[in-house]
DNA sequence: TCGTTGTTTGACTTTGTTTGACTTTGACTT
DNA sequence: AAGTCAAAGTCAAACAAAGTCAAACAACGA
């Protein structure tokens, strides 16, 4: 398949650059002989952050995309966390993952309080009650990986 | 890219000359073999308050350009920017902030990575393209109220 | 078979850059 | 003053990327 190769390639340059590398859209769909957009499929479907990767772009002229994959060799206890946190979650169980996080040394106080605010009711305000649990587990989830 | 050449060239005037400095347009464009006003785009795209940046100028004969990296201490900067940050904030609008905070060490490394990774699009993903804007503005004001 | 899920494609949109023609401003001469 | 000229400013067109979206297609399980 067309998408697998495209992957396996990525994953082959990310390989051998160590981990991160930028690449530019149409050109590497012309190398592969694919539309540009197929190149974006597959970066939306197979790297996603879900699955360890951080992907950025700049358009207009010059423009590029970098893929960085995190390391997973780095903490357990972050994938623990990270599987843990289901679809919603509220913001008392998210302060008790915080204290947890923070009790372990995974994170520092400062940062437990800033990560406690991003994920407030005070800071959610604009979203539904119900739709507030699912992005907060959201924005735990990428703080997670953002540690990682 | 031409715009991003010409962007780091100041900075580095800007860092050898200790956070100010001043330039002729013209004279600047004919060394770098481009149009005058590819200096001005650099300056409006680049240079901004948004990124601690004050550009003034001075036209006619002999005019020229001011460039001044403005370095306010911990509070003011906060301060700067809750007020700075409107009811809504894109993306990048948040990562231009960042680097400004991150620049000013009012934040760590990882603090940054963490803060991105809260107000990412990805992070948000639940809350509609709209909402997402105003969403982010008050995730990233608490943050900062956070640090206060 | 049919519905679901995943893939492929291309038209269209958005964002960012580069250039050059034209305008405005200020200092200096006369 | 008035005029001249050397700056910087503005703006829109042309160009160069990446993003989005929906339609067509394929594969697979019930």
């Amino acid at each position: 398949m067309l998408a697998d190769q495209i992957a396996k390639m990525i994953e082959q340059m990310l390989e051998e650059s160590g981990g991160s590398l930028e690449l530019q859209r149409n050109e590497m769909a012309g190398r592969l002989g694919c539309v540009p957009s197929q190149i974006s499929y597959v970066l939306t479907s197979r790297f996603t952050p879900e699955r360890g990767y951080i992907v950025e772009s700049r358009r207009g002229g010059g423009g590029c995309i970098r893929i960085v994959r995190k390391q997973m060799h780095r903490d357990e206890y972050l994938m623990h966390f990270f599987y843990a946190i289901g679809a919603t979650l509220d913001e008392q169980e998210a302060r008790a993952y915080l204290q947890n996080l923070l009790g372990n040394g995974i994170v520092s106080e400062r940062e437990a309080r800033m990560i406690a605010a991003s994920v407030s009711d005070g800071a959610l305000s604009d979203v539904t009650p119900e739709g507030r649990r699912i992005v907060r587990a959201n924005i735990f989830k990428h703080i997670l990986l953002s540690l990682m």
